[in-house]
DNA sequence: TGTACATCAGTGAACGCGCGTTCACTGATGTAC
DNA sequence: TGTACATCAGTGAACGCGCGTTCACTGATGTAC
């Protein structure tokens, strides 16, 4: 069973025919899970849609849980560049360029929230914690929200007291070895504010209540940037 | 087949029975919650549990969804005993007593995740959304968050433009009118930020990257009850 | 206090279903001469 | 340009498993006379 093309050998083809299948596979995959509930990915399913057996799919992927990796990896990628993408746009105001990053989390959580579930829900079942190739993954995402707060912290600034040591070594891990410990960790509240509206919003609470939630971001990341 | 004790008649022996043997399932529920997957909550490996079979369950409860209610009804009054005993405790200060609840928010979830993901996630496969039941279980958990926001919040505050009418309904609908939609939006906000930072490390981010979100919790509600 | 009867907890077999995964195989497709 | 062969995509049957739920039933338990 081959499963990778093997390196040095030119894309012939067939190689060819195979990315595009996987890709097929990959959207029909995402589909499911937009449509079904939350877990409910299943690989005959998926093969049904797009035209297949079941184990048509294990020419394409090893088994279940590569082809969530691999969903997991490109949702990574993809939300790394809408940020990435609202930043550019925003080059010239630090505070503006924040604001549109974190707008822009929100807008893509809501675009795509079983992506988004898929990022930042535990390990689901049997999953292997947290490979090195997410690991990999992240560092764009960490990238871009390292560098929108770094902008607008004050120099002064200090990380809360007794995590100063823990949010640098986290940093160096990662290779950002020039974003101090205070940055670190007011990008980690950041983080957490907008993960904490977004989930809530994701899974129904704000519209339970009958309340657009679009003001409360706006006011907390105001309150943010303030506190900075 | 009789679900419901019949009301008015005294409790006899067999009630007694009954209301022990739920007990016990529901507790053999929650301890395969906590072991288990995210949602491994299987009638027949409950039932082995119990040391009954699988169809001797419904003697008890209608069917799956119904025990899966009872238990989110329980976690409801269960957290929100956690935080009026935390409240109760600290009752001279407002400002004590706000960052009491917010520890103890934070400790109930890390000690039972799987009761706060049981709360706090979207209704799993095909969930009757909110229930009447359900909107009633989440009462006082309410009152009490309510509550202790209310005792810090400046009376001149304002809810964020544009959401005042929606804050001020939501209030309405629950019986809480004395309560003004400035106080909604804040407690609303406190509740997302402790959302975010209890279900990121619930969800083991912050193991992965290696810190201690202790000081985070800390320096987010010292800067919250700074923005009231 | 003793007996007769209704209630009800729990069983075991069966229902239909879907899951991930393996295996031996067929038939089309690209490649090398 | 034409033929022979190796590659590989996809099939269909099968594996063993577990799920929620129904049904007819047995046997113990509480209750009424």
């Amino acid at each position: 069973m081959t499963m990778t093309t093997e390196s040095g050998t030119k894309p012939g083809p067939r190689d060819r025919f195979r990315a595009q299948v996987r890709q097929e596979v990959k959207t029909a995959a995402l589909r499911q899970l937009a449509e079904g509930g939350p877990e409910a990915l299943s690989l005959n399913a998926i093969a049904k849609q797009v035209g297949m057996t079941g184990p048509a799919l294990y020419r394409y992927f090893a088994n279940r849980d590569s082809l969530l990796t691999e969903l997991v990896i490109d949702a990574y990628g993809d939300l790394a560049s809408a940020l990435a993408d609202a930043a550019d746009k925003n080059a010239k105001d630090a505070v503006v360029r924040l604001t549109a990053v974190a707008h822009a989390y929100r807008a893509w959580a809501l675009a795509e929230p079983h992506r988004y579930r898929l990022l930042f829900r535990a390990p689901l079942a049997g999953y292997d914690a947290q490979s090195t190739s997410l690991v990999e993954a992240s560092q764009p995402l960490m990238a871009v929200t390292l560098e929108v707060v770094s902008a607008l912290a004050k120099p002064d600034a200090a990380a809360p007291e007794g995590s100063e040591a823990q949010f640098q070594k986290w940093m160096e891990r990662h290779g950002f070895e020039d974003v101090t410990a205070a940055v670190a960790a007011r990008t980690t509240i950041l983080w957490a504010r907008l993960h904490g509206l977004v989930t809530l919003e994701i899974e129904a609470n704000f519209s339970s209540m009958g309340i657009d939630p679009t003001h409360l971001y706006e006011a907390d990341v105001r309150d943010f940037v303030r506190s900075l």
